[in-house]
DNA sequence: TCCATGAGTTTGATGCGCCTAAAATAATCT
DNA sequence: AGATTATTTTAGGCGCATCAAACTCATGGA
């Protein structure tokens, strides 16, 4: 019984992938460095990012500038480079693609859409992204309202605000719910405040906080923080422009 | 920022769970142990039925002993307890669910099915085991025809033979094919032998082999090896029952 | 202008999980 | 019993994580 072994397996999931880790890491680094607030990629943003020690970070940014997927000098942060923003939107695409698909195919709710999300990606094989993506009807926006990257990386630049940036009398409607946290995202949806809501800023306190919203016929109050996270496409509803 | 550190998340794909490499061992031990043509668990029948050394067999059959999964005894073989089977009949159900899933509702080729099941089955929550499962109408049979292990670990007995068990002049149903290789399945795909498909045998050479079958209006001449994997149904045809 | 200080980062030692090849040992066959 | 075969041990590797100690660097007085 000559065995066969080759596998490797474990580390590269599907034929030539990097491994999970690898994976989170530059999709982290993307996250911080091009959302729509990029902060510098230091090392201790990726180590919270990730929930892992900055000693662990600093190690894998060694690799990852050896691999050539991002660019780190000591002490300095880290850049994404081409190859690597590449792997990072591929991820993000299978994110956000399986996101949708769990909540318009299986029936999932919006807040644990995420947590399921965020394994499958990893795994998928191509073919399973195409058939989803093909399904779905090649989908721009996943259910929180953030952009699916195209499979040659292209990105759809967001054009909203954070709803702590309207002022009072202003009317908007949510696009898109940026948290990642189910129980948060379970409360604004109590509020009703979940992408296509119309909501109204009331008041605003004196730094920003807190803000007094309506929602339909209910009036709420929010923090900065979570308020922050609601992003909002400011005057049309959705409803609106359908009719024009 | 005081980082909150526990993921030790890489072993535990999902919350409780084990990691996939144990999951992978008892899936492998329950299947040489609990097929329809029952091996005794060897070490090497491990390693071969999973592409590892005999040397790392060896030390996952001790953790496994260690946490109880597994009866284990120095250079006897393995068996499995309950909890283990327990947990090898989890990830097989979730593969045999999977397999159905991805080919009805994702439009999978039968052959490809497989490969991609085997990386999805360590990662899916419960949740998702769930939802398919309601969606496919609690199946019993996935594309192979290999039954699906109930969520409380019964797993009905197939009633069926091996291709080589037949007479010749003898007809039956194919309700199975056992192979995992997919240029196998692709091959006997060409030739008709999927599940439902009528069979009979018209010769069979000194050993068993080779064998010449019908299917249709053509005829095939198989190995023993090849023949051994196509499960069937003796007599009458799926369709057959139907009409009563 | 220079340096002490503290926040942030990196190094070095280590651990854990899973793997391998080669050497040692036990079971089995003739 | 001796040869063959299967299994286990030993020693080591790779990936990714941690902690604690050592290091950088920007900054804010003296």
């Amino acid at each position: 019984m000559d065995l066969n072994r080759k596998r490797n397996a474990r580390t590269r999931p599907e034929s030539n992938r990097l491994s999970h880790e690898i994976e989170d890491y530059l999709k982290a680094i993307y996250k911080i460095v091009e959302s729509e607030s990029p902060r510098p990629a230091t090392t201790s943003a990726v180590a919270a990012a990730l929930s892992v020690s900055p000693a662990s970070v600093t190690s894998m940014l060694k690799k990852l500038h050896a691999m050539k997927l991002v660019r780190y000098e000591r002490y300095y942060g880290v850049s994404i480079l081409p190859a690597g923003r590449k792997i990072a939107l591929e991820v993000i695409r299978h994110h956000r693609l399986l996101e949708l698909y769990l909540q318009s195919a299986l029936g999932y709710s919006w807040d644990r859409v995420d947590a399921e999300a965020e394994r499958l990606e990893h795994v998928i094989s191509e073919e399973m992204e195409d058939r989803i993506d093909a399904l779905l009807g090649h989908p721009t926006v996943d259910p929180h309202g953030d952009p699916i990257p195209t499979k040659n990386g292209v990105v759809a630049r967001p054009s909203h605000r954070g709803l702590t940036d309207l002022s009072p009398g202003e009317t908007a409607v949510v696009c898109r719910v940026a948290d990642q946290d189910g129980a948060k995202l379970r409360y604004l949806a109590t509020l009703r405040l979940v992408p296509g809501a119309r909501v109204t800023v009331v008041e605003k306190g004196p730094f920003g906080e807190p803000l007094v919203v309506r929602v339909g016929k209910s009036r709420h109050v929010l923090g900065a923080e979570l308020a922050s996270q609601v992003k909002v496409r400011p005057g049309a509803s959705l409803r609106r422009k359908v009719r024009r």
